[in-house]
DNA sequence: CATTATAATGAAAATGATTTTCATTTTCAT
DNA sequence: ATGAAAATGAAAATCATTTTCATTATAATG
């Protein structure tokens, strides 16, 4: 479990630890998929409504910035966060019809993407990579309202 | 020039003409890299001081719709456009040093991003592909301040 | 265990980019 | 020339996120 390393960060930047930012970490922690600091209020408030938004937002930049979480923007205005699964990395298929969202992995992309810096003498730290277009079952129902999450 | 192809949008639309109008698109046509709204405000009030930020964020919106603009993110919270170029399409090396935006194109990815799609029997209709790093520049000077713009 | 410096909290206010509203002006088909 | 509807811009609204600030909680130390 690498909440140790929260643990660990918390502990080399000062801080100290409190029982609603492990609420807000335990609760991230066990989430599947993207979550914005709005829903995952609402998950942790079932546990415990003391919690403020302020205070989720605090400790998702804390875990972005400790590595334990990946922030992404997609095309909306609202950032969803996901649990970081250390060493690996992926990128995104985004269906516009439903707003489905598909992992790939691909590493023929990615060492070409290395070439290209190569080319530009750039040194590459991350990347951003989303294809958008329509899922499968929106191409046969037609394009129907968009999924508003 | 693609200059009629807004003409014909405009007019496919029910829409009227405006000096205001053809004043923001003439500046942005005229625009070399990617602008931001606020930007392009100050460009355009050289030459007309009466023309409105909702204008231009009206202009931009109708550029982009028909194509003659393309509207991207990177990093930042601030939309920035940039004139597109029919038929060609490219995409970026940003470096996080100095701000620097790098174009580059490469068939190789788009041909490996089409197959990816293709397993996962998606249609893609467009995709962002964006590398983050640090530029020759900034790599020998070691990291300086990152530039605002 | 008591003290105390300071981190953490959350409500409310601030921010900043963008959009909406609305009263007024302009355009253009007739 | 006329009138319906589009365009405008200032101001207000929106919306996600950040900052402020008074209060509370934590933990290192005596």
């Amino acid at each position: 479990m690498e909440r140790s390393l929260l643990k660990h960060f918390i502990k080399s930047r000062g801080l100290r630890q409190s029982s609603q930012r492990d609420r807000v970490v335990e609760t991230f922690l066990s989430q599947k998929g993207h979550t914005s600091a709005e829903e995952l209020l609402i998950q942790v408030r079932k546990k415990d409504k003391r919690v403020g938004l302020t205070t989720v937002y605090r400790t998702l930049k804390l875990l972005t910035e400790s590595g334990l979480a990946v922030e992404r923007k997609f095309n909306r205005q609202v950032s969803t966060f996901e649990p970081a699964r250390i060493g690996q990395h992926h990128d995104h298929l985004i269906c516009l019809g439903c707003g489905k969202i598909m992992e790939f992995e691909n590493k023929n992309i990615e060492t070409l993407q290395e070439e290209v810096a190569r080319k530009h003498t750039f040194f590459i730290t991350h990347h951003v990579l989303e294809l958008y277009g329509t899922c499968l079952d929106c191409s046969k129902k037609g394009a129907k309202k968009p999924k508003k999450k």
